[in-house]
DNA sequence: AGGATATTTAACCTAAAAGCTAATATTTAA
DNA sequence: TTAAATATTAGCTTTTAGGTTAAATATCCT
């Protein structure tokens, strides 16, 4: 199983996988449930190969996965894998703790109101 | 002010920053507190305008800012803002949201469901 | 001021990414 | 099985992103 805490190169590859913005649009259109790549190519201007290339993409870096049967026998349809946007989502999270940091922060400093030179700021 | 609620090409812009790992970093880079650029520039192998080039990216698409003062006379300082994280954070959530959907599906779906090891058909 | 340091801009180069058309599997249906 | 459709791979072209060095600009320190 992958219980790996999702290193640094991990996230760069989502990141990556996520960037473009046809593949975004991809993961969002996969939101509502699974969709065969023709589903998925009916909705933008690119030829069929670059939409496969696109899947391909998302595949490889584990953002989506093949499933193997669907409910009304049409097979080969992707879905999302939720992995990937969990780590995300711990990355993220890591990296809004910044902000919490930099409230308490500021939350010291304001007590003091302390005086610091400069009079014109803002811009 | 911006209180827009982040549209599809703001979340492309976003990724799109963050898709380099060397961006990525930086970002990891600034949680801890607001730096100059030669600071961010020494924890790299690139040249200096590789890294200035970096800034401008994540500036532009407003991931950083310039700080006007910083608290020990050094001037021009990047820090991270919030908003760009936090709008990601919200698409996260919404993408999220399919595995719930998909739990609810599953469930109501749950017994049948063992009808997939076929013999010899992968060449 | 004037020089040393730090940072950004300019011009150019290379490599990778995304697109297309055509060809090659695959799958579904007759 | 053949035929039609669906989807992926192959080969090629164009665009874009990231890197470099050299020059310009801004900042810091006597």
């Amino acid at each position: 199983m992958s219980a790996a805490p999702a290193g640094p190169e991990d996230i760069d590859r989502i990141l990556a996988a996520l960037a473009d913005p046809t593949r975004r649009r991809m993961v969002d259109m996969l939101r509502d449930g699974p969709m065969r790549a023709g589903e998925l190519a009916a909705a933008f201007d690119i030829s069929g190969p670059a939409v496969s290339r696109h899947l391909r993409v998302l595949r490889e870096n584990a953002l989506i996965e093949e499933e193997e049967e669907g409910d009304d026998r049409r097979l080969r349809v992707y879905r999302l894998r939720a992995a990937p946007f969990a780590d995300l989502q711990a990355w993220l999270e890591e990296v809004a703790a910044f902000w919490t940091a930099q409230l308490s922060a500021f939350k010291k400093h304001a007590e003091g109101k302390s005086r610091k030179g400069k009079g014109a700021k803002r811009k």
